[in-house]
DNA sequence: GAGAAAAGATGACACTTGTCAGCTTTTAAA
DNA sequence: TTTAAAAGCTGACAAGTGTCATCTTTTCTC
């Protein structure tokens, strides 16, 4: 037997916590639980989405294909974040891939439980629509990342964001395992170089390497670097 | 005396059309109207935002001052746009500042009217979370071409993006007419890389200049250009 | 209309970054 | 455990881009 949404603890984190006992009700009965491996897809860019996908463990790759042929990793989201949100709002097909980068936990909600909520509770539009917003500060802030700092300046600032947003093990390693790929979809660059600044930190003593693990050991100079000194 | 919102045709465009006669008499009374002189700062970044700019004409720049000291401009918006609106909703200073870039004419809707209507309409709240979907949409597709693209195609499409959005006049040249530095600022890189390719252009004869005036002659090659062709 | 200021343009040069190629290490599968 | 595949790493080199300096043209102001 899952867990019903009523008690469920990660909907604290999203615009669900504003929803109606009654409306939560008619969400946890059309809900449908799934677990997710590491490296599958949830769903690809330009897919119809019935739903949205409300994360309850693991963190999820949100990307989008570069006509290039390269993967843009857009945002990583975790537990409490939800997916296919702005898809199921704008009522268009997704515009990013959604891939687990690690084992995952999540709920599928039929949208149409959303939809009617979204019509008839100003609350819950209102908490969506702030969240939302959120986002959208986010991504401006990305765009400004992107296009005024150097490859150096954004992984510096990646590592920094990746030990704030998803933490350490007892050992002081990030948390959060990306391949050097992933990081370099992430910021923007070519893998090798990547590799390459990573390495470089390395050298400097920055952060320390323990297989894909990752450990930040001076995050003041890393911080430094990212804000361009 | 000054348009009532009931019957401007601007409103069309954005999510005020989604309110009730009650909520649109009560914006239209409180509402400012203000024309603003090409240059003119309309808010700065960090600013505390006491209501929104609806945009009856004209254009402006929403742009964030990054780290280095360059000005990133994130958005365009003209007739029809509503600047302010994600602070408002956010209920946070704002993250961007606006300049116009021509003249304008807008009207200032203090928040009070917005946000009180946010809690009761769900009709207009859920339009204002359409629009802001949108609007988050277009942010990731910016994230993935300043990652992705290189600097000349980034200018490519910058020119395509200018035709398509704000037009041209009876000679062919763009309606938009933007400083080499602000196009600069749009696609993120040096005045003078904007310049240089630019003048490419126009020795390849894809486009054509008359002072700070362009004209697009060729838009198949330069949309290719912009694909990565 | 003259003069000043802003914007546009161009060359030289250095630095950053991407690409290709080859090698080593780690991970996963048989 | 062996083997294959994936991931990580490094060097060499070329292309892309930013910076600085200088000059010309356009625009604005008095």
């Amino acid at each position: 037997m899952e867990e019903r949404c009523e008690n469920c603890i990660v909907r604290k984190f999203n615009a669900l916590r504003a929803m109606s006992k009654e409306e939560l009700k008619a969400v946890s009965d059309s809900k449908v639980s799934r677990k997710v491996k590491k490296g599958e897809v949830i769903f690809d860019e330009g897919e119809k989405l019935n739903g949205i996908y409300c994360v309850r463990g693991g963190v999820s790759k949100l990307a989008k294909l570069s006509p290039n042929g390269k993967d843009q990793i857009v945002k990583l989201a975790s537990k409490g974040e939800v997916l296919g949100q702005r898809s199921v709002v704008a009522e268009e097909n997704s515009n990013l891939s959604a891939t687990a980068v690690s084992d995952m936990e999540m709920c599928f909600i039929p949208k149409e439980a959303i939809i009617s909520t979204l019509h008839k509770n100003p609350d819950f539009t209102y908490e969506v629509l702030r969240h939302m917003a959120h986002d959208l500060k986010e991504a401006d802030d990305v765009i400004v990342n992107m296009s005024q700092k150097t490859v150096k300046e954004r992984i510096a600032e990646a590592l920094i964001y990746m030990k704030n947003n998803f933490g350490e093990d007892k050992e002081g390693y990030l948390a959060l395992v990306l391949s050097r790929e992933d990081i370099a979809n992430v910021v923007g660059t070519a893998t090798e170089s990547c590799i390459r600044i990573l390495s470089e930190f390395k050298k400097k003593g920055l952060i320390k390497t323990s297989g894909k693990r990752m450990a930040i050991l001076e995050a003041r100079k890393l911080q430094d670097l990212a804000d361009g000194f």
